[in-house]
Order: structure tokens, then C-alpha cells, then sequence
DNA sequence: GTCTAATGCAACCATTTGGTTGCACGATAA
DNA sequence: TTATCGTGCAACCAAATGGTTGCATTAGAC
């Protein structure tokens, strides 16, 4: 096996995550998302409908959304019906993944011994992709 | 047992969630994040000796990381050494998984048809915990 | 002791953010 | 055609954010 340290894989860019985090680490946002990927399509007012907030801060949080890449919207007569982009969450998963397992590493090393088994399910860490 | 059709499980709190992804969510947190987890613990000034930004401003995010429960820190002689919070990270990582997973069964609903092969490593989906 | 490096604390600043109200505009329904 | 519904756009606002400088404090080093 290599003996090579693996050179800590650093995530791909982060200044490119940073903003995917950022759109998702709001409690309105999070919650358009949510809605958004368990329920479907809907569309400004429809969402607006359930939300405590102004039909235009809804607007707002879905073009924050929209520039992180998180969801997509189309115009279908008048009016926009918002959906998810799931390739881009699962961009933020990896990288949490990522994360995850070099923290793994390093704490291995840090401890400076091999655990016999397994520690958890560090599965994530093969690089499958 | 409780037998709750799949209920499209809803993420734990999002509410909870949120802080967390908002911590990750800069460009400079995100940086220390990354280097406190693959290079181990740091005092502020080696930490700020790295960084564009000054040493005030690393402690306020290191202070932002750590009420979002990603790092902790204890003093150590004159200095306070920082490290991460493993456990933390993986509850947003498992926030993701779920996310995602709701974007599977969504889709799958959608399209209104079950594909024969099972579509990708769905396995994330198996409420392992 | 004295000096100095590492931190903590506070005031301050500019910009961003999350929200609002108000109004104009295009598409549908009657 | 006209009324209305769903949006888009702009101005505006308060609060949070990311950053700075300056100074006080504290613990090792000498």
C-alpha cells in the first residue's frame, strides 16, 4: 500500500464551496430548499403562500439560491416554477465527505497508532468519484 | 417499532442546521476549517501567520466556528490552541445525505417510473442512524 | 524583576443581508 | 376588453457581518 500520506486531498476549491454553504446557511433559505426537494416544483406565490415572510423576500432567497446553483426556475405562462438541482448539493456532500475523511487521517495521526478495527464507517473516504 | 411510512423523513431541526452551513458558509472560515482539520491543532498566531486577514479578524471567525460547535479550543500557557469538532461536521454531512436522498425519492415520484438498475450509490439513503 | 509574545476586548467603519412597501407589467380568465 | 393574478423591479431600512486599529492583560523568557 501506498505509504505515501495521501497528501491530505485537499477539497476541491474552496473559494468555490464557500458560497454553496453561505446560500444554504439560511433558516428561510433552508427551509425553500427543503420544501422545494421533498415536494416539488411550485412556484413563487405557491411557496410565498407558506412561507412567513413577503412574497419579494421569497423572490430574493430563491435568487440567492439560484446563483449558488442549488435550484433552476423556468418561466411556464406567468409564471416561475423553482426546482432543485441535486448535482449541486451533492457537490456540498462530497465535500463534506471530503472534510470528514481528512479529519479522519489526521486524527489518526495525531494519535499516532493504528486502531485494530475500523473506526466507523470511513467507507466515504474511498474516493469513489 | 414504529411503523411511519418513510414520511420523507425531514431532516433533522433545519433549524438547527442552519448556523452550521452559515459558519462554513466564508471563504477565510472555511480556509480554517480546512487547515485546522488536515494539519491538527493551531494557536491564533499561527493561524493568523497564514492568513490575508488580521489576527482580531481570525478570532472572530475561529469565535463564529465555535459557537456553530465546529471548533473548540483550550488555553495552553499564554496560548489558546484550536481544534475541531469531527462530530459536528458529520451532522451537517448527514444533513446533506438526507437532502440529497429526499431529492432521489422526489424525483423518482416525479418521473412516475422506477428504473430498472438502481439509479447511483443510493445507498446513502438507508437510514443508517 | 523586566521585556516580549500571544491573547482579549472595545470602538469603530463600510458593506452586505434580510426584510419591507409600492408600483409597473405581462398573461389569463371572465 | 377589462379585471386580476403572478411577477419583476426599485427604493428604502435596520441589523448583522467582516474587517480594521488601539490598548489592556497575562504568561514565559531573560
Amino acid at each position: 500500500m501506498s505509504r505515501k500520506p495521501r497528501r491530505a486531498v485537499k477539497p476541491a476549491g474552496f473559494a468555490h464551496a464557500a458560497p454553496l454553504f453561505a446560500a444554504l446557511g439560511d433558516e428561510t433559505r433552508l427551509a425553500l430548499v427543503l420544501r422545494l426537494g421533498s415536494a416539488g416544483p411550485h412556484s413563487i406565490a405557491q411557496l410565498a403562500a407558506g412561507a412567513a415572510v413577503t412574497r419579494q423576500a421569497i423572490t430574493k432567497h430563491l435568487q440567492v439560491l439560484g446563483a449558488a446553483g442549488l435550484v433552476r426556475s423556468a418561466r411556464l405562462g406567468r409564471e416561475r416554477i423553482w426546482n432543485v438541482e441535486a448535482d449541486r448539493l451533492d457537490e456540498a456532500r462530497r465535500f463534506l465527505e471530503q472534510m470528514s475523511c481528512q479529519w479522519d487521517e489526521a486524527l489518526g495521526r495525531l494519535k499516532g497508532f493504528v486502531e485494530k478495527g475500523n473506526r466507523t464507517d470511513a467507507s466515504f473516504c474511498k474516493p469513489r468519484n
